[in-house]
DNA sequence: CACAAGGTTTAGGGAAGCCTAAACTTTTCT
DNA sequence: AGAAAAGTTTAGGCTTCCCTAAACCTTGTG
């Protein structure tokens, strides 16, 4: 009765990440949200998540299907791709225009993202250029939603012999991004795999000329463009 | 047996709020601050007031004494100092380095002090050359909690025939900082009293040459610095 | 098919911050 | 001084967002 005619430009910050999470979910699984995955991500009790998504389907920006999973609405995805772009736009300032290292633009956007407002936000977009992704490859949606996520694989997921162009890291742990650093494994490089030992063993790499080996885990976190992928347009 | 032992780092925007507010009152009535102002001040309701006020104290970060109104402790008072570097920090560097026009940027900054980190604030501080000053005239607090307020005086104060340069000016309303801004009214700017009408009447008053007239309660709000008192030391 | 395991929701509770209404204290006025 | 006015606090409630424990579905396995 009285769902879905809110506000909806007062969101609050926990409602904000929330969808955000919901939003990578939905693009990484294709199915909907499990509250199991949208707890784990945010570092909340699933309880929690449930009494979340109450508030978000009752104010129209998710649809849930007890049991099975929630899905953002057409409302819900924009305020997510708003919250993300915010995100993605104050990552790239930090980092372009104040001289902020890549390791620590995520935690301070993570809280800048729900006080900036959108003007804000175009102004730090435009005194740099307005670039397309932020430091750590993720592409910035464009003011309407729309954004155009490249087609790449998880460097886990190449065999010894593949060439490839790092196209983006998982930007949450600053360690994991300090050590990316230190190998050269940054968006823009291209690596090569040489070696893949069996049974989820390391791979070795050639970055920069100089050989690397990383272990799976670590590979599955840097997503990578190849030269086939990119020609067939996936 | 719990008091004035906290995390202290983490104050929430809201007490961040109050703190200032108090500090401010502090400042000006010479006295503690009464419950009714603040509430006037955030625009909450009285009850609510006496409601953070005990959470302050029981924080250690202000001391009640009931019916009779609070005082910073020092350590909320240097909270305070903290929140009121980085709001004013916050303003100089939208002005500056992102073409903010001076009304907006107090409730931008309003926001935005809640969430900016001091690595954050201290970058912006840099990027724009240390100023001294926020865009309306309000001394920026050192990272150590050092403020030189200079001496001033208010506008409104002032007889016929004075002579002053405006130090400061209010920036909590928008419309009022465009008004002053048409009128030339700004930091910096050199103003003479040409004549003051009896009964509380309108100042009229030479700015750049031209003639000017504002109300009693403009003028309030407008803080000057006199060639005496900057002479004499206050 | 039954049932254990895993995932999800409900129940009940707490802290922060806000509100209005009522009680209470202090100040001011007659 | 006594009473009205002004200011403050307390009482009682509400929403948001978090928690743990318990109930509840769904699924996969024996
Ligand atoms: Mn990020
Ligand atoms: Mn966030
Ligand atoms: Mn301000
Ligand atoms: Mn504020």
């Amino acid at each position: 009765m009285s769902a879905a005619r809110h506000p909806a430009d007062s969101l609050s910050g926990p409602a904000e990440d929330y969808l955000k999470a919901i939003y990578d979910l939905e693009q990484t699984r294709g199915a909907g949200a499990a509250t199991n995955d949208i707890a784990q991500r945010l570092d909340i009790a699933a309880a929690s998540v449930s009494g979340m998504i109450r508030r978000l389907a009752e104010h129209g920006l998710i649809e849930h299907e007890p049991y099975r999973g929630v899905r953002l609405t057409p409302q819900g995805r924009m305020a997510a791709l708003r919250t993300i772009r915010r995100h993605r736009v104050i990552e790239s300032y930090l980092a372009t225009a104040l001289g902020y290292p890549w390791d620590r633009v995520h935690d301070e956007a993570e809280l800048l993202e729900h006080a900036a407002s959108d003007e804000l936000v175009d102004r730090m977009a435009a005194a740099i250029g307005e670039p397309a992704t932020d430091p750590h490859g993720a592409p910035i949606p464009a003011r309407d939603g729309s954004v155009t996520e490249r087609p790449v694989i998880a460097l886990e997921a190449l065999g010894a012999g593949a060439v490839a162009v790092v196209a983006r890291v998982g930007d949450e742990d600053a360690a994991r991004l300090r050590y990316l650093a230190e190998l050269g494994i940054l968006p823009g490089a291209r690596v090569e795999v040489v070696n893949r030992a069996p049974f989820d063993g390391p791979l070795t790499l050639r970055v920069d000329g100089d050989e690397r080996t990383i272990g799976p885990a670590l590979a599955a976190h840097v997503l990578v463009a190849t030269p086939e992928r990119s020609l067939l347009g996936g």
